[in-house]
DNA sequence: CCATAGTGGAACACTGCTGTTCCGTTCTGG
DNA sequence: CCAGAACGGAACAGCAGTGTTCCACTATGG
């Protein structure tokens, strides 16, 4: 099935995956039903891509780390001060929209999947420590968690209140440097 | 129990609104037959003072902003430097614990309940903004989102990690006085 | 003591979602 | 053009949560 000719399938299943992103980072509970039509595809289809629920979520985790890696990439954060490379993280995540905030709802609801935060998250944050740009006192995942808390707070506020994208995002910066940057 | 008549009504009440706090925070899509259990109370009974399952979630929301409102009285908001006023309210929600994340995955959920954020926090915030201890680029409405993801994110370090509840107060507060902070 | 309010359990119908099967239609490559 | 792959729709059973009814069981105060 997957060899040589990328074939339709390819295209289908990814069609299922962005509009399951999309449907379930704005209502978790929403049905599959609600995914196969917001992804233009019969729920038997839905069904045949993804046999059960649970194997949807599984891909659909997969899917977001990946752009979740992606993104840690682009933002080359193990390259320079750690305050400055969290902020190109934060600005590289907030581009994701609708993944980050289906990450961070169900981060709540299927708790467990990591033990501490991500490797190079971890070496960024404590370069950032060395380097006096992050304040020692606040343990990489603590920093994990406001970064993604600070993100989710904006995404709602960009999505409730008529704000700009670009205007939302300057907030964010502004208030996770601040929040991780050292005492005077 | 309370006062001359009360009779066990109002006991009953108040203790599956406490348990439906408790249950609902850590899982939004509970049933109502768990949150009769928590209650130690029949699920009849629970029919009984809300027929229906909007009508306890609207109670609890009533609930939740009443303990609200009375967090925000003990922190007298309206005294001393904005950012000093902010830290005392910070300190005050944290104490709700459960009635925090509840109300905060249900802004989620059920959003529209308010269109812009509380008089007194309003008014709070603008004399932060007055009295230089509050960046005045930084909304009312964006540092009442940045408290409450705070919170929320210090709620989840607290769950998920074996962090003291003095410490993680700490932490908090340190960034939500970081983040507001004008830049120097 | 006994009438009554408060309660809990069992049973029921109803609803929405799920997972599955079957079949007819449409698209596509050889 | 034709065979096979891919798709969509309809129908079905199963399941869980909900809302409701009915009845039996405690308490408690008058």
């Amino acid at each position: 099935m997957t060899s040589v000719h990328t074939g339709s399938r390819a295209r289908t299943r990814q069609a299922i995956l962005d509009a399951a992103i999309e449907v379930l980072a704005r209502n978790p509970a929403a049905s599959l039903g609600d995914v196969a039509e917001a992804a233009d595809v019969g729920r038997t289809t839905l069904h045949r891509y993804f046999p059960e629920r649970g194997e949807l979520l599984t891909a659909l985790r997969a899917e977001a780390t990946a752009r979740l890696d992606r993104a840690a990439v682009r933002a080359r954060i193990d390259e320079g001060p750690g305050a400055t490379a969290l902020a190109r993280l934060c600005q590289e995540y907030f581009d994701l929209g609708d993944v980050l905030s289906l990450l961070f709802l169900e981060q709540v609801t299927f708790e467990g999947e990591e033990g501490g935060c991500d490797e190079g998250f971890d070496a960024m944050v404590r370069r950032g420590h060395a380097d006096g740009s992050i304040d020692p006192e606040l343990p990489p995942v603590w920093v994990q968690n406001l970064l993604w808390s600070q993100l989710y707070a904006g995404w709602n506020y960009l999505a409730e209140h008529g704000a700009s994208r670009h205007d939302t995002l300057r907030l964010v910066l502004r208030c996770v440097s601040g929040a991780v940057r050292p005492h005077p």
